[in-house]
DNA sequence: TCGATAATGAACACTATGTTCGATTACAGT
DNA sequence: ACTGTAATCGAACATAGTGTTCATTATCGA
């Protein structure tokens, strides 16, 4: 097999674009962008953006696939240590998503706000379900099998925190990203093990 | 005042305007319908469309809210009554609404399918929050104030219903809707009595 | 029957999408 | 530095849908 021949101007187009796009949506929200204005703002030709990306939707999907994944996954180191007495034993830790939600809220608010919630929420969603299920499968007794599709689970327990999360942007932070946390361990683990019929 | 002046015509063309819009919606799903496959369909001009809802959102919304509506305060009936030992205490009984969505689940399905979701989904979670925070408000004691917004509450319960309404449609609704209420009912309400610091 | 109101539908202006293609530019490898 | 290859350019085009306008026609309630 031949070298790859990697092109630099590839990445630079790419990131170009996705910059273009997130500060754009910063500006006016991400329904009004159109692709017009991202090429513009990238100072790139019409036909390149097609020749990398389907459509906005592609564009906002590839960009934020790393973050979404770098959170959710990274934050599974603390998901199994610092259990005191009196904590509500978790299936995983939220905290570094409510705090990278904080970090950037402009950008995350902006972008729940309009249609692009529906565009994330399917990916985000998918993800999470993936890496909750995991979790679960761990914990689960090998003798017995669940009551209920893990399916089930996963997707509450997805749905929630992401319902949690639009609540706390577009009200504006109320709460410390702990807090929230805390808050989303305590209203949905009770029911979850209830519901699994297993002791935490 | 002088007496107003009803036409038949006025009902009869909204009437025609949401019926084929909900037909359309089942044939096609809801993002691919199209304004003047509406028009077609109801044998109506484009200008009496327009006439009469802003755009296809704004005929859809109106369609819905009375359905919506319904189901929500109709099921208040059954949320007070028939809570027998060993059941859990229950702030709104969802058996209507898994049930509604069964008896029409293809045109549910369609439109929580594509984009259509989104729409509803702030309508269905207003709707719902202020049910939710009402039954609330009744059952906390007058002298001390809730733990949290209450909002976050309401949010998260009507959040979470809305997330396995969805999950179960997708999934051709593998369990029958006594027993999503019941599930929905065990995996939502301990977390939410342990939060609000309330014995049911 | 008689205003008043509603519906018609074709024409129009507009906005955005996604594709095409020949010309141009920048690249990686040698 | 040279060279073949790959990426970019950008204007033009086809497509598709939106929402408005307006003179005309049909239908209503009283």
């Amino acid at each position: 097999m031949p070298a790859k021949r990697i092109d630099r101007r590839v990445q630079r187009t790419r990131q170009l674009l996705n910059s273009a796009l997130m500060s754009l949506i910063v500006e006016k929200g991400y329904d009004s962008v159109t692709v017009q204005d991202i090429i513009d703002r990238a100072n790139l030709g019409r036909s390149t953006f097609y020749a990398h990306y389907q459509d906005k939707e592609d564009l906002l999907l590839n960009g934020i696939d790393e973050v979404v994944h770098s959170l959710i996954w990274g934050g599974e180191a603390a998901s199994t240590d610092g259990q005191g007495a009196g904590t509500i034993h978790r299936i995983m830790s939220t905290e570094p998503i409510f705090r990278h939600a904080q970090e950037e809220y402009q950008l995350h608010k902006a972008i729940f706000a309009g249609s692009g919630l529906e565009v994330m929420h399917k990916e985000i969603q998918n993800h999470l379900c993936n890496h909750i299920e995991e979790q679960i499968d761990q914990l689960l007794p090998d003798e017995k099998s669940p009551p209920v599709e893990l399916s089930v689970i996963s997707n509450y327990l997805a749905g929630a925190l992401l319902t949690l999360l639009v609540w706390w942007l577009e009200k504006d932070m109320p709460y410390p990203p702990e807090r929230m946390d805390a808050l989303y361990q305590e209203l949905s683990m009770p029911g979850v093990w209830s519901v699994l019929e297993i002791a935490p």
